[in-house]
DNA sequence: CTGTTAGCGCCTTCAT
DNA sequence: ATGAAGGCGCTAACAG
């Protein structure tokens, strides 16, 4: 790791000179400045928080203390990481990154404040996870791929599992699909568009496909965009939506309307979230590996502080979960 | 805050001493120890967690980074932390007390690894809080109350709303009334019976109660418990559940018998998670102000962190929220 | 078995 | 405007 130390060395000033710079402190020549600072971007520095903290004595931080992480959300997920982070004796932290690149999560990222990280959270920039990731530093991502040294993804069959639904929505008569998703910004929101393109493809039904793409990936986002499509008249026979979250608000959209599902319109989303066993009708949705997926990530995590060599690339496949939100298209 | 340089004045022996007792190192003289650890009690010694990890370059800690913390369940509650510690310029962290006196949580509120701390986990023990809590680091308490100086408890009226809920289901008409719970290991549990026991007293109903209390609060255990109740044959006309989870459990167990919720039981909750409005039949019950609770703690926090007194103990109050689980008696 | 000592990396007063 | 120096509190050689 580098220290302000070695920038001093290399910019040739001192150690203090460096600090004040760093902290923005105007009494340094401009100049000095400018140069320490590019030897601290050249050096790839990273301040060490907690050498900061001790000094300062304060961490400017709070913290939540719940019984249990793994609260339904992530329920499942944060479940895996949790029993393997305890098991090996590590403390798990949650943080989130609301505030983008100021949020706690970026200067955990990059202040050393923990040994790993497991990031799921697709608005921490590339960048920071790259530039943060070393040796003893691993990082497990779960919401995208990075090839990068020290960084292991472990993602889901996105595609594979978009592409069942469809074939399978196709399977039971449906020719007329409409896809219904947010802006895909994310990369696995991306794939889960791509599978179900290529199913319609691969069957010819090109022509057939709707698509909606507007917004967020949560409830209310799904339900609005299901009231566009309401609107515009003419229902598709069946809507896959980019994930149980938005299935669920379009659920909502059609019962304001008195449109059935699934007699009126089929719909199958992607995650199976806990709530979709509860809706009505229970929803047919894609049933990712949660679990697993937490405990393998904190498991690949913990190899790599061993200095293990690892497979940098997992994908988990997913599985259809027949409920009853589709039906037969007669 | 006391460090081991005052240990090791107080017992005569050097800091390193100190050092090695503290940390189990067996080389050090079993009578040695014995006065360091003694000092250490008499002072109130809490290790500087930051010195250490700085010192050992490791802090044997795992990150999570979440888009949000706000998930689901604590979801409005944390939702309202974390904008106004965010606002105020903090960093927000979430650790679980999972492992018990051993756990993360507890080592964050003994080792000054943050400024303060917001608490909702009845497995922490009120010894550490106490303890823990000092003018420099603040504690406030969702889930229990405690009159000690540097903590504060935002409650939320259980007793009343639980007795509210009570005089809803004596208002429609029920009499015999059960009330299903895990084992009250909890304040906040406690109360919600008692308002429950409060009521039946007051109507003259006691005889007519019937109470069912093992194990935990959560669906499986709601589910058991209604099983048991079943099982007994000659259903009350309603029951109380002592919160939504177990009533969602009971739910559960009802459909599977065949009997209908409400025209042959009526149910109660008591929380108005998110589910609740999705279970079918909609979950009758009691809501608790969720967001400002949150809200209040963290801006309580900042006000004692800044020095201003405050008063101790708030106490937010409920409001019946009426959906389909319960019906009128005839 | 116990004490002395040299840092971990950073901040900050004081002097220049 | 910059540098020297003294810690923050703790750990871990090393020496005795």
């Amino acid at each position: 790791m580098t220290t302000i130390k070695d920038i001093a060395k290399m910019a040739g000033v001192s150690i203090s000179t460096v600090s004040y710079a760093l902290n923005n402190n105007n009494k340094v020549n401009v100049k000095t400045k400018e140069k320490i600072l590019k030897a601290a971007r050249q050096l790839n520095y990273q301040k060490n928080g907690i050498a900061s903290d001790l000094k300062k004595s304060s961490t400017r931080t709070i913290a939540l203390i719940v019984t249990d992480l793994a609260g339904p959300y992530y329920a499942e997920l944060v479940k895996g990481i949790q029993e393997v982070t305890l098991s090996k004796g590590y403390d798990l932290l949650a943080c989130s990154s609301v505030g983008g690149e100021t949020s706690t999560a970026v200067k955990f990222l990059t202040e050393k404040r923990v040994d790993a990280a497991i990031v799921l959270a697709h608005n921490v920039s590339e960048d920071v996870i790259v530039h943060s990731a070393r040796k003893q530093f691993p990082i497990a991502l779960l919401d995208r791929t990075i090839d990068s040294e020290h960084v292991v993804s472990i993602e889901v069959d996105n595609e594979a599992g978009s592409h069942m639904a469809a074939e399978y929505l196709i399977g039971q008569g449906h020719r007329d699909i409409a896809y219904i998703s947010g802006m895909a910004i994310s990369e696995l929101m991306y794939k889960r568009l791509n599978g179900f393109e290529k199913a319609m493809q691969e069957r010819g039904l090109e022509g057939s496909k709707r698509l909606l793409q507007y917004g967020l990936f949560n409830r209310e986002s799904g339900y609005s965009n299901t009231k566009m499509l309401i609107a515009q008249g003419n229902l598709p026979s069946a809507i896959m939506y980019a994930n149980d979250e938005m299935a669920i608000g379009g659920i909502n959209a059609f019962r304001e309307h008195g449109i059935k599902v699934p007699s009126d319109v089929s719909i199958i989303g992607f995650d199976d979230i806990e709530l979709a066993q509860y809706v009505r009708p229970a929803l047919t949705t894609v049933m990712q590996p949660k679990y697993e997926r937490g405990a393998l990530a904190a498991h690949l995590i913990f190899q790599m502080l061993e200095g293990q060599s690892i497979e940098p690339f997992y994908n988990l496949p997913t599985k259809l979960v027949l409920r009853n939100s589709v039906t037969q298209k007669r």
